[in-house]
DNA sequence: CCCTAAGTGATAAAATATTATCATTTTAAT
DNA sequence: ATTAAAATGATAATATTTTATCACTTAGGG
């Protein structure tokens, strides 16, 4: 169970924008609520999970800007293995085809390549066991 | 805003497991949760998720079988998206990237000759535009 | 057929999350 | 310096989630 799990669900909700943007002040975490509720209880949201460990705050001139304390890269990866396994049988693969195949993804030249580029990298690692 | 993102803990906990195995028992939802409550909470939840048209169930003897309503596919794709909205800026490839250097994935040559064939196919359809 | 085990729903209590109110602090401009 | 605008934290009310209790139903073995 990661931590992410343990979330309610506008802490999810605001730990998902700020890790989207980076960081973020209490005024525009509520800007990216589609149901805001008021300031305050953005504020406090954002003190709560300050508590938890999963965000700190620095002072940019009378603003708290807020941002994760665990990398993004971690939490991503766990998120992302949590979402391989729920609903693609552990296989990147699947993960790989259902984006490849959805019309609103629309994947770019560029990106197929580099995605080549990635597998050929991955094969000569793995041979090198 | 995805339906997904409106579930409380429990019942998005629930609902994965649910979606992770096609179908469950309320006592198999309840052995797989890592903090479980009563039978009668799981129920519950299952019979809540029921209202909100999530799940449907079928009778089995004396059990109810419970499935999601709307496609593991769909749900899958929406679910894909929001991640690489939120941890990998839109790209695919990053996400890729993120799990074929991750040392827990271990993907096998076998993904890497499926992953290939993919990204032929969709240079192809690309292509075809 | 009867009894038990294992399932069920309804209800309400307990715990938690969410929000707003309010008084205070702080910056920056006049 | 004063003031207004915009930030803050503490507290407490409200709403929601989560859980357990309890009485009822049903399938299947003896």
């Amino acid at each position: 169970m990661t931590q992410n799990e343990k979330l309610t669900r506008r802490e999810r909700e605001i730990m998902e924008f700020i890790f989207s943007q980076g960081s973020a002040t209490a005024t525009e975490v509520m800007e990216s609520l589609a149901d805001p509720p008021c300031n305050a209880a953005v504020r406090r949201h954002l003190r709560i999970l300050e508590e938890k460990n999963l965000l700190t705050h620095s002072v940019d001139g009378k603003k708290f800007v807020y941002r994760p304390i665990k990398s993004k890269k971690r939490v991503a990866k766990s998120a992302l293995g949590n979402l391989l396994k729920v609903y693609f049988g552990n296989s990147l693969q699947k993960a790989v085809a259902a984006h490849l195949t959805d019309p609103k993804a629309n994947v770019s030249e560029d990106e197929l390549d580099a995605l080549e580029e990635m597998i050929r990298n991955a094969r000569k690692k793995g041979g090198q066991k």
